[in-house]
This record gives structure tokens, C-alpha cells and sequence, in this order.
DNA sequence: GAGTGGTCTAGACCACCCC
DNA sequence: GGGTGGTCTAGACCACTCC
């Protein structure tokens, strides 16, 4: 573990179990540098992991103070700043069922997101994750055979992003998403179990490996009435 | 300007106009250090902003990349990253219409959201934006009066951010949302002249001062089909 | 003037990549 | 083994806040 991830998830327990309070002030860089024999820029990058996370404000002059936001606020937005790969909410009772599991030709919109030529073939699965058995999102994946090759309907049933980084041994390095809402269909009405007139939530998703390249494109259909997508923007 | 944001302006210049390809490899951390005389961390900053900003791929033992999306993409994507009041896909054609203000007690909600006692008053107003005279999006906005005193009819025709930032010499400091989507209801298919079915895409929004107090609490809803949220999640 | 955080430097050691 | 970025240090100077 990392010496400012140390100092940072230290200072995120002590704010969220209420030993920093609400508005109250933090230790100041001195004190935090004596208390982790830690040097001041390192001091600086645990705040600044804080900061990220909505939970702390910094003052040039005054000091750094505990954001005035509830606690399971708080919680909320420190979770949304980590990487997960489909959902942001959940984090257990989850399954997942496998729908549709072929391999075609790209379009051309495929061929543009995934940067791919128009005779590289392309795994297309549709997925639809179940939380506690209620059907919460229908995921319309496509990905290039040639840069995730041996998908099987195991590793769908189970985690992509565990095969890939750990038996593909490839790092997953970050995702770009674009977020719409419109009217539902029939087939997504059908197999999210919802009303006529409950929107959905599309999270169009194109992931990146870290030598740059899009691995994989995925349009995420959630159910508008389960779904909430989280964000802080820092000034 | 600080010099970490001149070699990070300087870098992504080059890479949205082509200097610098899809997929090439950016000069390595040395040569930059030596081409804007500044020092290896100082460099290092400036590939973080683009590394956040989605156009740039770091990888330790064989340097950095820019990132294979295209141009259109990564200008998308390096704005969304920029700190707005309301709106992070239009620039210019904007146009606001106040519906309502009114002064008036805060509800429960509104008190815990605000961090405010029941006997605060608060300003109540609703706008409305266009964008080449089509409506966008409709705000109801609760402001505490304490915090912010002093808001117009006039300030809400053009800047409250303005206003807070210049006139009253306040800080804003970050904004935390929470992104929905619901149908829309009779009232809203009016003003934002839309057709029953089309959904809308309600954007809580708490808008921070630097002295970590929540200042404006506000419900966007935008019209469905014409509004998209960009984000970036790294590892 | 004292306290605090923001920026910046020079330099060190290490992990990872490729030859 | 040479090249690259990731982390970390000690220390400097500066900007802002409050007294």
C-alpha cells in the first residue's frame, strides 16, 4: 500500500465514522506528516484523494475542513469515485444472465469506436444483470476478438474484467461513458420488467486497456426507476 | 498561469490539432522538462490533468500515449472535465427566462440539503434556458438567503455565479449531482414543449462554497432528448 | 507577523518494460 | 542493462488569512 493511500484512507475513515465531524477542522499538514512520518507533498496527495471525493475542502490560509454533507452523502460520492466495471451502486446480490452470445462483423459505428477494421471480428453478447432478482440493466457489449481473444459463456456468466486482467493478464485502465435517457421499448420494457412510460437510462460505455486501446463498447440499458449515476466536479 | 497548466495546455494543444496522433508516444518526461525548463514533478502534474481529462495513457517503463479516441471525442470529453454552472454541452445561443421567485420557508428536504435551520429563509426560483429558442432545461433552485443575499430578478436573467463569485467575492468550490431519469410530467411537457413519452433527466445539483457550506440546491430537468452527462472514470 | 496551504525544485529509489 | 514513469523526500518561496 501506497504511503498517501494509507494517509488518505486513514483520514476518509476518521471523517466518515464521525471522529472529524461535519465542518470541524483537520489535523494540519505538520501535524500529518509527524503523526505518518510522511514528507508534506505526500501529505498533500491524501488530500488531494479527499478533495476528489467531495469530502474535504481545502483553504490556503485557514486549513482543511470537513465538508458539510451527510454521512451516507459522503459514502455515496466516495464510492462513485471508484472503478467498477458496470455499476456504481450495487455491490452485492448480483447475477448475471447471459441472453445472446455471438460473433459478427463490425458496423460501422462498432468499427469507429472500437478503432477496428471492417473485417475484424467482434464477440456481440447481451447481458442482463439481476440485483436481488429484479432485472436492473440490459448490457449490449461489443468486443474485438483479436484484442480480448477466449470469451466463453462462463467467463460472461461470471466477471470480463477478471478474465481479462487476470488470465489475459491486461490492465483495464479507464472508461469513457456518455449518459441519455429516452423512452423504452418493447423488448427493453419485456426484460427490464417495467411500465410503458418508465424511461430508460442508456450509459454508453467504451472501455480502454492501458496500451491505449478500446477493448471493448457496451450500451448499458438500466432501468430509469433503479438507477442514479453520481459525480463531483472541483472547481 | 502556473507552469503545470502551460505544459498540460501546451501537450493537449498539440494533441487535439494532430501534432501529436492518435496511438504516438509523447515525448518522454526528460525532453519536457528540458523544453519548458521546469522540473520532473511539475511535468508530472501536467500529465495528470491530461490523463484525467481522458486524452492521455501513462504507462511506466515505456511511456506515454495519446489515447485512441477521435478528435471530436477528446474535445468532448477535455471540456466535460471543466467546471460549469449549469450546462456542460452548450456554449453559446443561451438564453434564460425567470418563471418564479419567491422568498419562503425551507421544507425538511430542503433544510437537510441546504444545512439550514427551519426558520432560514431561503429564495425559491425557477428558470428556464434556451438554446436557439428552444427550451433545455428547467431549474428549480433553492438558495439560503443568509449565504447569498442580495439576488435580483436581474442576477437571475443573467449570472448567479457571476454574482456570487464578483460581486459578493465568494468562492464556489465544487458541485455534487446525482443524475435520474424519470417521465416527464404535464407541467414540464409544456415548458420544455415535449412529447408524452419523452423522458427527462432530472440533475440534483448542491453547489459548494470554499468554506465547505452547501449554497444553492437545485433540480435540473432537462429535456431528455436533447441533454447528454460525459464523464471519465481511470483507474 | 504567524499560520496555513499551493507551487516548484533537485534528487533519490523503485517497478516495470524491452532488448 | 538502459529507458521509462511512480513514489517519496527535504527544502524553498509564495499567496492567502487572521490577528
Amino acid at each position: 500500500m501506497l504511503k498517501y493511500e494509507i494517509v488518505a484512507n486513514e483520514l476518509r475513515r476518521m471523517i466518515v465514522d464521525g471522529s472529524y465531524p461535519i465542518n470541524s477542522q483537520l489535523p494540519i499538514e505538520k501535524d500529518i506528516m509527524e503523526q505518518f512520518s510522511v514528507s508534506r507533498i505526500t501529505v498533500k496527495r491524501a488530500f488531494d484523494i479527499l478533495v476528489e471525493e467531495g469530502l474535504v475542502i481545502r483553504r490556503r490560509g485557514k486549513g482543511s475542513f470537513v465538508k458539510n454533507i451527510d454521512e451516507k452523502t459522503a459514502l455515496l460520492f466516495a464510492r462513485s469515485k471508484q472503478f467498477l466495471g458496470f455499476s456504481n451502486n450495487y455491490r452485492t446480490g448480483i447475477e448475471t444472465f447471459v441472453n445472446k452470445f455471438e460473433v459478427k462483423l463490425p458496423s460501422e459505428d462498432v468499427q469507429k469506436k472500437l478503432k477496428i477494421d471492417p473485417d475484424d471480428w467482434v464477440y456481440y453478447f447481451v447481458r442482463i444483470r439481476y440485483h436481488d432478482d429484479e432485472p436492473i440493466v440490459i448490457e449490449y457489449t461489443y468486443m474485438s476478438m483479436e484484442r480480448i481473444p477466449g470469451i466463453t459463456m462462463q467467463i460472461l456468466e461470471s466477471s470480463i474484467y477478471d478474465y481479462v486482467e487476470t488470465k489475459l493478464d491486461l490492465v483495464i485502465q479507464s472508461a469513457h461513458r456518455i449518459i441519455t435517457a429516452r423512452r423504452s421499448n418493447a423488448e427493453e420494457r419485456e426484460l427490464l420488467k417495467i411500465q410503458d412510460g418508465v424511461p430508460v437510462v442508456n450509459v454508453e460505455e467504451v472501455t480502454f486497456l492501458d496500451n491505449g486501446l478500446p477493448f471493448s463498447y457496451t450500451q448499458n440499458v438500466h432501468s430509469g426507476d433503479k438507477y442514479q449515476y453520481v459525480s463531483i466536479a472541483n472547481k
